[in-house]
DNA sequence: GGTGCAGTTCAAGCGGTCTTGAACTATATG
DNA sequence: CATATAGTTCAAGACCGCTTGAACTGCACC
């Protein structure tokens, strides 16, 4: 609703009561793109990242900044940001045609490098901060003297059970990879094995 | 992670008749149940969901609504709904000693359970939805008919790549199930197998 | 140099979630 | 029945991250 670019040039100037010409987005493209975003946002990442990513994708062809701030109705800067974070996330390639002065941005076909990437680096600080934080609690306690040794076997489970749960963590990124290679096979060979499910 | 380190001037160190003597949390268990309360939000948990989990399993033996308020300053009404929620996913237990008159509560050892139950339940309305929205763009991208038939491939690719990320958290899902029970174990026999990462 | 457009940055505002604290119910006790 | 304490509910507000929009830089062309 705000970006303000159509408000001027491009638009339909002859008709002063069609408020807004924004969605040129089709129907089907709109709740594609939603759900794409809806599954990003679920893993962590921002809606406007998936739905962003998720366009570019469906169209097959690069897209300026300009045209994806009218599709998906955002604002100049935040298509600025959400651009650069899935190009340094290397989801999305930026393109500058030979004759061409602008620089368009088109989808890489794997979306899920993106979702690895950052939970990787999540799980890395993060559970190190855990573990830290666990070791550091156990030192305090035993340099108190005055824990109970039942409790310190507590606070030593609980370490563990940390650990369980990097493990699981581990696997579910370890996994995730795998997955890829399936993932991208399908992204590959054209329409060959569709509905193989 | 913000720390809330509650470091402000509530000292009154050694007088027995004090009011409230909050803070009788030593300094070891303040860091382990942080760094538990910081998991459980990474999980997608309140971080006081984790912080009241915690303090009840390191105590080991049954807190009342009103210890566990004052020792992780919280106030009375959010430890009551905090109570609740773990109360609900079974990873505390509400009992009432014989002869006493309050409830108290006690940890259950599988945290897990309570990542998994919750993890499960979105997962599953979450990835229907996905999928259902997915199958009406398609729709409505056929009956639409004017669709380049090389979009509708990329929007098949898509379902496709979405049917693989709900294979891999399926999995995870599993995983961690599996891995509970190892957990489990260590819960059950003492301290036997510390450090065998 | 000047104009216009593409792209970036960031303070301010918005919106959604979590916590608080007061009002309320429930239960035990003299 | 009055009182006190335990526990619940929920509106108001604190808090925090995301988005916006304006000011800015950079670049191309006149």
């Amino acid at each position: 609703m705000k970006g303000y670019l159509w408000t001027g040039g491009h638009g339909s100037p002859s008709n002063p009561d069609a408020p807004v010409i924004e969605g040129r987005l089709a129907p089907w493209e709109a709740i594609a793109v939603d759900a794409v975003g809806n599954v990003i946002e679920f893993w962590g990442f921002k809606r406007n990242q998936g739905r962003v990513w998720a366009l570019l994708y469906l169209r097959g062809e690069p897209l300026t900044a300009g045209e994806i701030e009218r599709e998906l109705d955002l604002s100049k800067g935040g298509v600025s940001m959400l651009l650069r974070d899935l190009e340094r996330w290397g989801v999305i390639q930026r393109v500058r045609l030979p004759q061409d002065t602008v620089w368009r941005y088109g989808a890489e076909t794997d979306l899920v490098r993106m979702v690895r990437h950052v939970i990787e680096e999540r799980e890395a600080g993060f559970v190190a901060r855990i573990r830290a934080d666990l070791s550091e609690a156990r030192r305090l306690a035993e340099v108190a003297g005055t824990v109970p040794s039942e409790r310190l076997e507590r606070l030593e489970k609980m370490a563990t059970l940390a650990e369980h749960v990097e493990r699981a963590l581990r696997l579910f990124i370890k996994t995730s990879r795998l997955d890829v290679s399936g993932v991208l096979a399908v992204f590959r060979d054209g329409a060959s094995r569709r509905n193989e499910r």
